[in-house]
DNA sequence: TAAAGGCTGACTAATTTAGTAGGATAAATA
DNA sequence: TATTTATCCTACTAAATTAGTCAGCCTTTA
């Protein structure tokens, strides 16, 4: 079982597209910015996240990628699972021959961990997460960085530099 | 966070010494045996479980290692944590300095993933899988092979070869 | 005093992570 | 039609970790 930043990284870019939902396509260089994210990551990320149908993409000036489900319907544990991080704590993959071809004598320990991680993960949806207070007040924080930000290139520009 | 072969032959070397309490210190070679863990990595682990007080050890012929505490004590959460497998699933160790020094998006979400799993892990202590039916099972299967095996070799050392 | 067993440190092949680099393709716009 | 924006795709990389192996030293018991 590993949970890392790849895990880590792909639910939050899909909890981004969420709280942008319905403002069309968004671009990975958006997410890129507001999460600290490397662009060419999250296009490897988004790679899988696409063959695991989770998102659609549109390509050209002003495309990007959107949720492909509502997003009440789309659960953490799956988000994780479509970039190729295994929940399962089991050695064996739940088959049972970790010991020569039988089961070792930890492995209905690591079953029963790996069932309460799942439960835990797949009971959460990208909706449920919007919906948070902390949540919430980490995005607001993040449209505000952006909007400075762009402010500041504005004037850049403005400035002729 | 991860969860390897690491933290679970931690765990099932415990619990092997569990299972042979009251019997006198226990050589790593006899764990390496019915357990299937190379008998050099057991040291290593040992080596840190030692130095965590989770274990005494005995040295010279007939030696080996001891539970350092009641096995009711000692829980599953504590194993891993002895030789370093971080079972915390957040990127900034709970820091909450994930995005520059301040928290990412679903920092909050994998702190209560964290709580979900070391919860999990600490209220299972080594006197409970000795008393699960599924590790009785495996425990009498393991003695078994590891008399056979000693049969064998009485029967090859007293053929003279 | 020899053997059993713990103890230590250095080494290694293989795998994974978290990227980077460079380019190809598609669509919108100037 | 040319340029720009963005997705898409493949190959490469440094660093870290895992799951060991190897060699040898130190203690204690028989």
């Amino acid at each position: 079982m590993r949970l890392t930043t790849k895990g880590r990284y792909a639910v939050t870019a899909m909890l981004d597209l969420a709280l942008h939902e319905g403002k069309g396509p968004i671009s990975l260089a958006d997410i890129s910015e507001r999460q600290g994210i490397s662009l060419s990551y999250l296009e490897q990320l988004f790679a899988k996240l696409r063959r695991n149908q989770l998102v659609g993409s549109v390509r050209g000036p002003g495309g990007g990628y959107q949720l492909n489900r509502p997003k009440a319907e789309i659960d953490v544990a799956e988000v994780i699972d479509a970039v190729n991080e295994n929940v399962d704590a089991t050695g064996c993959n739940r088959r049972g021959d970790c010991q020569s071809g039988e089961v070792c004598l930890t492995h209905h320990l690591w079953c029963d961990l790996s069932d309460q991680i799942h439960t835990f993960l797949s009971g959460i949806t990208l909706a449920d997460l919007v919906e948070r207070k902390d949540v919430k007040e980490v995005s607001i924080r993040q449209e505000s960085r952006q909007s400075e930000k762009m402010i500041a290139t504005d004037i850049r520009a403005a400035s002729g530099l």
